[in-house]
DNA sequence: ATGTTTCCACCTAGGTGAAAACTT
DNA sequence: AAGTTTTCACCTAGGTGGAAACAT
């Protein structure tokens, strides 16, 4: 049996940002994840079938607020307890040969965020997240087995640099200046000096 | 058992350009379709899991000419024989359950059509075909046995009015108005009086 | 002569954070 | 006061046929 490993191709970037603390922006319609999750494989069966899975996982029952720094907020203002399974969702909703996934990187780029209930229900590219909550993608690995013909996990990756805090504007500058310098869509705000709004 | 059948839920627009005579822009990096091939299925087993192939097939032997109207070339100009085989390709390889496949529309558009045989080497989104020459998409489905793995065709799809002919230049003028009164990203050709080159 | 390649203006499509308006 | 929604200028990314240059 081979040793499965998963690595986070995208890894340098998230470290940047989880040193001053990730931030996420979420909005009604759906709001892209930067930066990407792009993830590598070794040690599958070549000939095998799996079905990947993307989940956000809170971290916590926080809620958090920004003071200068993120710090709990007081526990009244948490979430219901009762609904900390909801911001889960699965995604991808196929199957991959092993030699297909180990050949090159499995790029996320099809989901969106919101903080719209309604607007991710029934959906597998649209994730419901709360707004001020911590989360982490956890990535799990399933092989489908010819006969008896059933699903068996192989393999789950959460990496913590990639946790996020969910919000509906950032809240730290720092956060801001470093999504304008990195993400290529941001660029018209790299020099705001020509801006006229 | 159940009756499989397939439509080409794009078969309107396709028909207008039958009747005047299909073309299809071809060039070294290559060149997407238009209109789109667009296929919806009734009649599958729900739990079933299939292939879905894409072939382009050309239709007869000849090298074609606009002269006024589109007449087989004469014989000397024919492409060799042997290598007739050539522009057919292999696409999407991936399996899809009956239920996803009958509950929402098939759209191929991630292919693209070139005239540079290294350019579709090996890739599964690129078809290789001749300038000059007449082709027809062919859809194949193939359902996966648990036991014994094995694929087993189920149904083709071959629909005449999909029929085009490879070029590198649009020969008939009224094709070209064709494509730039339906197709979205030529709407800057419908209104020729504003541009400048 | 005839067919191909390259470059281009002009689009479609959609991902950004800023700022103002809005909500509670 | 604090968080959300809406709208917007400004980008990225890439799909069109035209026209001129190029090739054979």
């Amino acid at each position: 049996m081979n040793h499965i490993s998963i690595s986070l191709v995208t890894e340098p970037i998230w470290e940047k940002f989880d040193a001053i603390g990730t931030e996420m922006i979420i909005n009604k319609v759906g709001r892209k994840m930067f930066p990407k999750l792009e993830y590598a494989f070794k040690g599958l069966h070549p000939d095998g079938r799996y079905k990947i899975t993307l989940k956000l996982v809170r971290v916590d029952e926080n809620r958090w607020k920004y003071c200068g720094r993120w710090m709990p907020a007081s526990r009244g203002e948490q979430f219901p307890m009762e609904t900390i399974a909801l911001p889960y969702g699965e995604r991808e909703d196929r199957f991959y040969i092993g030699s297909d996934l180990m050949k090159e990187v499995l790029v996320f780029d099809g989901f969106k965020m919101t903080n719209n209930n309604e607007q991710a229900k029934g959906r597998l590219d649209m994730f419901h997240v709360l707004s001020m909550h911590k989360y982490v993608p956890v990535l799990t690995i399933q092989q489908q087995q010819d006969y008896p013909n059933v699903l068996v996990p192989v393999a789950v990756y959460r990496n913590p640099k990639t946790t996020f805090i969910a919000v509906t504007c950032y809240q730290n500058d720092e956060v801001t200046k470093m999504k304008v310098s990195q993400n290529p869509f941001a660029k018209g705000f790299r020099d705001k000096s020509g801006r006229k709004r």
